[in-house]
DNA sequence: GAAGCTTGTTAACGACCGTTAACATCTGAC
DNA sequence: GTCAGATGTTAACGGTCGTTAACAAGCTTC
């Protein structure tokens, strides 16, 4: 019962107070006890809910990597190449600028996440950045791919500041300003 | 004898061990068994070096951001603004590919420095940070300071991205991509 | 060659961690 | 009203961690 994926208020709550500790202290920065404090529970009551601690930070990424991949397969599929890069950044810059915890998770916690979902998310990670490199080889068809593979690593890099830089911007000003700079590194 | 800054060969031995296993492991991830193992040490026998583990990552962040800095200040001198922008990216560019561990403990451990070197490493990361604005501003005038400010955190980002991404690029192109899309983000 | 400093070792400490067991309480179904 | 399931608690487990103590071996100096 605490083993499948069966949505819950309480499965939710915990995965988004593990979110924001691990986003803060790291996974091993943070302990059971921890995290059930953080809904006012004792540590052993998570057990209720989920297999172990690493369990709770496997399908904390699966879920991320899945959901980035899904919509950003469907940004991608627009005729006009230019407009699909533009609908692939702003969904990705949506998605940092509304959850910095979890980008940072996953960007950091991937290597303590169990076999098998350390795979599949490795995986999924992967075709979210094919849905990129595709785009960008409609865009410049001469370029090589492995460095646009690697721009795109790199944007990623940029997209994802967000969450350190505490800024003195509004969000639309923050979300234009990593566009502008996304596009413009991208297609430099 | 083990407190202060005193160079020795060992020291520099651990810093080295310790900045590559923080950066793949974190620093909750690394125990002091782990650190001293990786020098043919058992853990104890770090204690002849360093007062403790945090005293380790403290000394490393410290180092890393001067270095950063020291040499920022030098390229930033520079009375050509954008040979300075070049000379700052190239100076950054070439920490980070030779010096990945050191660039991703930097970027993620610096909650886990303790007082006072924490506070010390973040008024010498900010005046780094600042040398970047300021040739900014030399550059583009009518751009608003906050703007900047969070547009050199988000080059930083794409800059720093280096580590995570394994890519076929040779270390020539992946400086040159490097450079062609920090400054295109920058002036955009 | 004795003394002392340096740099290691092993053994042991107290604390904390992830996890499990045993038990309590509440809620809904029949 | 009872039973069963879900969800919480406290207590206890084995393991690991950072650190310290006690001791040993090698080098240098006089």
């Amino acid at each position: 019962m605490t083993d499948a994926r069966q949505a819950s208020p309480r499965r939710a709550e915990i995965l988004a107070a593990a979110a924001d500790l691990f986003a803060r202290r790291g996974f091993h920065g943070t302990s059971i006890g921890d995290l059930g404090g953080a809904l006012g529970l004792t540590g052993p009551a998570l057990y209720r809910h989920f297999r172990g601690k690493e369990a709770v930070l496997a399908e904390m990424l699966v879920d991320i990597s899945e959901r980035l991949r899904d919509e950003g397969v469907r940004r991608a599929a627009a005729s006009d190449a230019s407009a699909a890069l533009d609908a692939l950044l702003d969904w990705h810059i949506s998605f940092a600028l509304d959850n910095p915890a979890l980008i940072t998770v996953h960007e950091r916690e991937l290597d303590n996440v169990p076999e098998p979902q350390r795979h599949q998310v490795r995986r999924v990670q992967r075709a979210y950045v094919e849905e990129w490199v595709a785009v960008l080889r409609r865009l410049r068809p001469d370029e090589p791919e492995p460095r646009i593979r690697a721009a795109v690593h790199a944007c990623f890099g940029l997209l994802n500041s967000t969450p350190y830089s505490a800024t003195g911007l509004s969000r639309p000003a923050m979300a234009e300003l990593l566009h502008a700079m996304g596009r413009a590194a991208l297609c430099c």
